[in-house]
DNA sequence: AAAAAAATTGCAAAATCCTGCAAAAAAATG
DNA sequence: CATTTTTTTGCAGGATTTTGCAATTTTTTT
């Protein structure tokens, strides 16, 4: 087994599980605890992952010091964001908003894939950032205070110029005939250029936000191409989004 | 179970619910009790959680939490922030750039002083946001993965269009003779950009950089205005930088 | 005041890590 | 192709860290 090799597949490991145990590693790769820990160590200088005794952890991104509230229902994003990333190809143009989801989206997307990144979000950028490869875009503007996005003409504008392949969207409120809904007034407005902008748009939410509805409307399904949910996309609480013709994942 | 991996764990679970158990713990954690106090003992040393009876309290109150302790040369940094921010007054535009001084800087800003801030620091604006009153505006442009900061000709050609009151700059490397000097290109071009565009630089550096020189040139000393370190303006360490007629606090 | 729960302390076993070294493998060189 | 150089790997030892346990003390509850 090539080092290189096993370097990339612990890369993979720890980036779908959050973690490796050397222990797992010798045995899977059939080598001895030193190397292993030698790879480690090299993953580790190289600031792809946190080594820590007995393995490593997935680099938790602390550029200088600044603390990601955790996330809430954290197993049902992973499983969506896994979906997610699945849809990216090498050289895509994608743009992608903020939310814990988005972030785990960002967190997630495999270290050899090389796409160019377009955002409005501090933190998602933040994390898009420990992507060895790829680049990111900041689109600037003034920044929401709540949202931590930019918003205003400035977005819109910038955003009217660009052509991204897919847009990964989250949001608060989804409903089956009310279609996606915020609370926030500049936050709609900069998710309706983003809409406006993509050749593809996705849009991904917890089964939680199902059927709920917020103040102010950002569009309806129809514009949505492709909804990711944690669930089965059989699953017949999604019964009234398949009859809205949007595809499911 | 990792040590490291369980202490993540925990401290999710007090950020979410702001409180654990021992007995969840070591349960969920399947180990001992005596290992779930000492976890505790050392999240609570490093004070990211409250240590009480029988389990463990959340510390941080807003979803931004600032550690001190892991930033470099904390004390000298906050004195020099100190200092920085007196030179705000109601009103400026204040351009400002990365590192963890300018974090400092921006994480003491007056809460009751409304400024515009503009910047290309992801880090530094993530901080921004929690002002109560001032905008901030995110400069944007590709993000460079080792400063984390906005560069490249988007920067510039904005840069261009606006004239700050103030500018804080932070550096690697600052010599009376030599100048400011960084060994990052495409940040030298946007420190330039920043210096270019501003009424007034007031350069950041704690003591420990003075005299030391890097790769590529930003500036001479002649345009830099006020020169803010942790040492007293009179210390003679400071001496050579006074021949060169830059102001200091 | 007694009982129960949690914390502290010291200790020893187990797991993990580090260092230097030499064999093996791979790559470069003539 | 043979030889030299470099890189990678495994191993032995000693050092360090982690962990659970038991005995004791402190705090809380009844």
């Amino acid at each position: 087994m090539l080092k290189e090799e096993r370097h990339r597949l612990i890369l993979r490991e720890v980036n779908i599980h959050n973690k490796v145990l050397i222990a797992d590693l010798t045995d899977k790769f059939d080598v001895s605890e030193d190397t292993v820990r030698r790879d480690l160590h090299e993953l580790a200088n190289s600031g792809k992952i946190q080594k820590v005794r007995g393995g490593a952890l997935s680099k938790s991104y602390s550029g200088y010091s600044y603390h990601e509230q955790d996330i809430y229902a954290y197993r049902e994003k992973n499983l969506i964001a896994r979906k997610a990333v699945s849809l990216l190809k090498d050289g895509m143009l994608v743009l992608i908003s903020g939310g814990s989801t988005n972030l785990e989206i960002a967190r997630l997307v495999p270290p050899e894939l090389k796409v160019t990144f377009l955002t409005v979000s501090l933190s998602t950028a933040m994390q898009l950032l420990e992507h060895p490869v790829s680049e990111t875009i900041f689109i600037g503007g003034q920044l929401s205070k709540s949202a931590k996005i930019s918003v205003g003409g400035e977005v819109i504008g910038k955003l009217s110029e660009v052509r991204p392949d897919i847009c990964f969207l989250g949001t608060n409120g989804i409903d089956a005939s009310a279609g996606i809904t915020e609370s926030d007034w500049e936050v709609v407005i900069v998710k309706k250029a983003m809409i406006q902008a993509s050749s593809k748009v996705v849009l991904c939410a917890i089964a939680e936000k199902l059927n709920t509805v917020q103040r102010i409307k950002v569009c309806d399904m129809s514009q949505i191409d492709l909804l990711v949910t944690e669930l089965d996309p059989q699953s017949e609480l999604l019964t009234s989004y398949r009859n809205t013709g949007v595809q499911l994942a």
